[in-house]
RNA sequence: GACCCGUUCGUCUAUCGGUUAGGACUCCAGAUUUUCAUUCUGGCAAGAAGGGUUCGACUCCCUUACGGGUCGCCA
């Protein structure tokens, strides 16, 4: 059996996590079968659609790296594939339906006929639902061309997954009672119905529906709040997906030789931007320094940092403080600009008292004879000892006068990258802020 | 309201009748001869409730409660 699942967005708003996972469980089923993924885009909502919309999507799909066998920009063997353009096709369907009694007119709009009758289904996660069409106010026949001439989803998705030869719909279970419809239309047109998987919606923090304005909605904000499309994908994969392993930081590969739709849950999972923060700096930590440092540099020019020569060892110190790729500008703008501020509070905590061990670390700075940041270190080291304190007590008040902060890389990273002038300057510096108050 | 799906730590989840109910995020406490958002160790924390079935139930069945979904000339 050949395997084809699709993805069919409609350009109504941009590619939000919901959509994005099913693209992405679609996507996932079908590399991992062997199979095609299919790109349609539903726009037959004219009065909703935009062009902005459908790019977002393009878009939205190409940075988690959901490649498509067949759609949009690449064509194939069953386009075209936007369903505004498919309309003879439709027309054709129609008629045959019309042809077989199974539609009648309303007020100008066409109702499919439906069977008064059980229909049941059996669906790759929900198992066996039975919906009972002999309740008519449950449900009514359906509009399937409205009077504009125009055709509603339910009719062109069925046509569309059957002249596509679609063997697997996988989507949100908001759709699972519209499948029944779907079985009865698709009977009607004497196809045969594609495999259903019907996975769980996600909610937000608090299990209300997650819609846009949410946070964390849409796809299109993730790459400029700094997160990794790997991480992304991996993080959405989770919800309401499992490896059954105690693993749980996969890369898009690594997912398709795990996925199975036997392993996607049954309950809706909530959406946590804190654990999403947590795998993406759980895929930062794979990168290797470059790679890690070409990420994060427009993000520093974004914020007005210059971007130096050394600008792959600066990006290195911060690596690992790191949650994400916008924190990099604020955790190693002391290594980038001339001008640091200072925190009040951590000066208020080094104390006025520091000052004489930082002049005297200044001094000694001066005698290292090749400047690196081990020599710095091991000066500061000897500073310490003659002055009879610990080192620890030393390396705080170094760490305020270099960075202007209490946190950051290790102090010997810092020396090395600041180099012996610039860190002998921040010393005395932060030595006469200490002094006079 | 009717119909459908669901319900394990706060959150994401493992468990497919017999386990001290495991892991991860968050949080807390230690450790890494400075810090740390890194790393390591440890800790807090769960089977919605009530009936069955069974030698035995988180696991199977029923009821209730709660959550979500659907009932459009939206998709």
């Amino acid at each position: 059996m050949t395997i084809r699942t699709r993805f069919a967005p409609s350009p109504t708003g941009y590619l939000h996590v919901g959509g994005a996972r099913t693209a992405l469980f679609n996507w996932l089923f079908a590399r991992s079968q062997g199979g095609t993924f299919v790109l349609r885009v539903e726009d037959t909502d004219e009065a909703r659609n935009t062009d902005a919309a459908r790019q977002a999507i393009f878009d939205g799909m190409e940075w988690l790296g959901l490649d498509w066998d067949e759609g949009p920009g690449i064509g194939g063997a069953y386009g075209p594939y936007f369903q505004s353009e498919r309309k003879g096709i439709y027309d054709a369907w129609f008629d045959k339906l019309h042809a077989a009694g199974r539609l009648y007119e309303d007020a100008g709009a066409w109702r499919f006929r439906f069977e008064r009758r059980p229909v049941t289904m059996r669906d790759l996660v929900c198992g066996e639902v039975t919906i009972d069409y002999r309740d008519e106010s449950n449900t009514p026949d359906m509009v399937i061309r409205r009077s504009d001439g125009s055709y509603v989803f339910h009719f062109v998705n069925v046509v569309d997954d059957l002249e596509m030869a679609i063997s697997h719909v996988i989507r949100g279970e908001d759709h699972l009672m519209n499948t029944p419809k779907h079985l009865q239309l698709i009977e009607a047109l004497g196809g045969v119905a594609p495999h259903y998987a019907h996975i769980p919606l996600i909610l937000n923090p608090d299990g209300s529906k997650m819609s846009k304005r949410d946070a964390g909605a849409a796809v299109g904000d993730y790459p400029r709040q700094g997160f990794l499309a790997a991480a992304v994908v991996n993080f959405i994969a989770l919800l309401g997906w499992s490896s059954k392993t105690e693993e749980e930081i996969f890369t898009l590969k690594e997912l398709v030789a795990r996925f199975s739709l036997e392993a996607v849950n049954r309950a809706p999972a909530r959406f946590d931007l804190e654990k999403c923060r947590w795998v993406n700096q759980q895929h930062l930590a794979k990168l290797s320094e470059s790679a890690f440092a070409a990420l994060a540099e427009p993000f520093v020019r974004q914020a007005g940092l210059p971007v130096p020569d050394h600008f792959v060892a600066v990006a290195a110190a911060v690596k690992d403080k790191v949650r994400l790729l916008s924190e990099v500008p604020d955790a190693a703008a002391f290594l980038l600009t001339e001008q640091i501020p200072l925190d009040e509070a951590v000066v208020a905590k080094v104390g006025g008292a520091a000052a004489g061990l930082l002049e005297k670390l200044a001094v000694a700075f001066e005698g290292i004879g090749e400047w690196s940041g081990h020599e710095a270190k091991a000066a500061l080291h000897e500073v310490a000892v003659a002055a009879g304190v610990k080192p620890g007590q030393l390396m705080f008040p170094l760490r305020a006068a270099l960075s202007g902060r209490a946190h950051g890389p290790d102090l010997g990273a810092i020396l090395g990258l600041l180099g012996r002038a610039r860190s002998i300057a921040r010393l005395r510096e932060f030595a006469r802020v200490l002094a006079h108050g």
